[in-house]
Order: C-alpha cells, then sequence, then structure tokens
DNA sequence: AAAAATGTTAAATAAATTTTTAACAAACTT
DNA sequence: AAGTTTGTTAAAAATTTATTTAACATTTTT
C-alpha cells in the first residue's frame, strides 16, 4: 500500500478517527449500541458500504453489523442504496445532520406524546368518575380534583412538544432559527 | 384505612398508576434507570418525599433510591427541598416539563455540540498540515480536500443546535412557537 | 459518651443487553 | 439441479448495567 511513500495518507485517517471518536461516542448517549454508533459514524466518511466491508472495517461479527444496519434504518441514519451489478446490498449513512435530528427527535417526542395523552384521557376520565360519585369521600373528592388539575395542566406541555414536533417536520422551524446565520 | 368505605380512593389510585406507568415507560428512553424513572413518575404526584417513603413506594433498597435521586437531580427532574424539623432529606419532583425538556435537551446537545466541534476542530487543522504539505500524493490532497469540506459543512448543524439551545434556554423560543395557543 | 438514625460508598449479586457462533433460508451461478 | 454467495434468525457467550446487601461515616438523640 501507499502508506509508507504517503505518510501524509495516514495523517488523514488519524484526522477522521477523531471526529469518528466523538460521533460515536455522543451517540451512545441516543439509545443505539456501541456497534450501531461506532457503524454509522465509520460509514459518515464513505460513500456506501456493504456488510462485508462493514466488517472487515470494525472487525465485528456480520450479524452485528445486520443488525446496527438495520437499527440505524429505523432512525433514517442509514439509507439502503442501489447499486447496479452488485449482489452484495450497499448502504449509505445519512450525511445532513438535520435530518437526522429531524427524524430521530421527532419519532421520540411523537411517541411520548402519544402514550402520555393517552394515559391522561384515560385518568381523566376515571377521575371524572370519581368526582360525580357521590359517595366519594370529601378527602378522595379533593385528591381528585387536585390531580384532574395537575393532568390537564400538563396537557400544556404535552401540546406544545406535538406543536414542535410538527415545526420541525414541516421546516418552519428554520424559519426562526435559521440554518445559516446571515450576519 | 378507609379504603373499604371508600372504592373512590382506589380509582384515584388507578387513575394516578396509568400516568406512572405512561411517564416511566417513556423516560428510560431518555437513558434514566427503570428505577430511576419509577420514581420520578411516583413523586410527579407527591408533594415532596424522604428516601425511607421512596423504599417503601417502590418497594426498592434504598441505595437505590438515594443513586436514583442523585441522577434525577443532575437533570433538574427532583429538587431538594427544606423541611423544617425533619432530619430526613426530603425531595421535590420537578413538576413543569417545560424546565425539565429545557435541563435535560440542553445538557445534553450541549455535550454534543462541544465534544464534536472540538474534534472537528483538531480534524480539519491536522487536514490543513496535509493540505500544506508538499509530499502528500495527488489522491491524498483529494481526500483531505473533501473530507475537510464535509467537517466544514457539518459545522452549520452544530451551530444551529448550539442556537437552538441558547434560544430554548432564553426562553425565546417561546415567541415563535407559544406555550398555549391562542385562538 | 453510647446508642440510634440517616445517608452514602463499595463489593457482590442479579438482570439485561450486546455480541458472537452456528444454523438456516433465499437467491444467484454454474 | 448442485454448489456458492449473501443475509438473517436463533441460541449461546460475553459484557455491561442495575440493584442489593453489607460496611461505613456522619449526625443526632439520649
Amino acid at each position: 500500500m501507499s502508506e509508507y511513500r504517503d505518510p501524509s495518507r495516514a495523517k488523514v485517517e488519524e484526522a477522521k478517527d477523531k471526529v469518528i471518536g466523538a460521533i460515536a461516542e455522543t451517540m451512545d448517549l441516543y439509545g443505539v449500541t456501541p456497534a450501531a454508533a461506532n457503524l454509522y459514524a465509520t460509514m459518515y466518511f464513505k460513500d456506501q458500504m456493504t456488510l462485508d466491508e462493514m466488517r472487515e472495517e470494525l472487525e465485528m461479527s456480520k450479524p452485528s453489523m445486520s443488525t446496527s444496519v438495520r437499527k440505524l434504518q429505523e432512525n433514517a441514519m442509514v439509507k439502503k442504496t442501489y447499486t447496479r451489478g452488485s449482489r452484495k446490498h450497499t448502504y449509505a449513512a445519512e450525511k445532513n445532520f438535520f435530518r437526522s435530528f429531524m427524524v430521530f427527535y421527532c419519532q421520540m417526542w411523537e411517541r411520548e406524546v402519544k402514550m402520555n395523552m393517552e394515559a391522561i384521557e384515560e385518568a381523566q376520565s376515571d377521575l371524572q368518575d370519581v368526582l360525580n360519585d357521590d359517595s366519594s369521600s370529601t378527602e378522595t373528592l379533593d385528591e381528585a380534583r387536585k390531580t384532574y388539575d395537575q393532568l390537564e395542566d400538563s396537557k400544556t406541555y404535552y401540546r406544545w412538544l406535538q406543536d414542535l414536533v410538527e415545526n420541525i417536520q414541516s421546516g418552519e422551524i428554520f424559519e426562526f432559527l435559521p440554518k445559516e446565520k446571515h450576519e
């Protein structure tokens, strides 16, 4: 190989590795496995990769690469690419961090809103029953009222979060917070 | 106890439990342990709690509660409260989800920006050296240039993320995305 | 000062997650 | 059609993370 004739080559790889390390380290805070984090960071500097290339580059098993790629696809951080002539599947990293941000957080927040809003609606309905029930003690009625109001109040947050999701998905947020600051 | 005379009492607790379950379930996606997630969700419906009350309510060990509380304090999801006369420490859940959102994500994003920006700056400096080095092969120069530009481009995202953090922390974001929608 | 209560740290255990090896299924070549 | 290549599923092993038990330090009460 040319590394011996060209010491700069190694320096370029070293530079990439610094960024790969940083990306991977912040990524496993995002709920992906170390394998998936390293894989994404590696792919970030490649045009596209096959499973065998991944296995070779990361020195890990093929099923691990297969699983990691699938997980990354769920978060839209990796896309399958069509490569004519090649029997092997090829994958490319999403290099636009804005898109990754959008998919990842919107997915996460929508799940949170849906789940909690559903629970809140059910709970409030139960509490309403209690409030309409004459046999309830004063103490219980107070508790039911207080809880009902607390839940009602929390809905403001979930509606806001849903709103944030929609603003991000539509791109409207960039009107308020532009990608490039024009000075 | 009064549960036997007042069936509504049980219904109120059941209603709370539905929400506790939902909150806890979405929370462990936020990188907190199940114990911490359950604890926060439980505290959400309490005024304040001591470690012993937590242990009793969740039926878990005291060190587990102690650790969980500390973790939740780091994310500003729980605050220590002063209770005169009580020797036991008391803690209260942050009930304002907007504040929890702010602290949690801003902390996370700032860490991401800092870490990746530092790596990028270092990498770009290395790549600049390569570009200034006459001994580098054409192939290596192209690779260095391409990588440098890719990193330069990614900085747009990190600057935007930092901007988002600042807008959330200052509350400016609520001018664009109001908490309450006035119709 | 001794005993008791409270909270934390450290070591050990338990549980869950991640990764690998091995077996399998599907698609393509010859 | 038999044999390869490629990718996935399933079971096992390894690693990591979470929780508990036990020991300790600190403060308070008697």
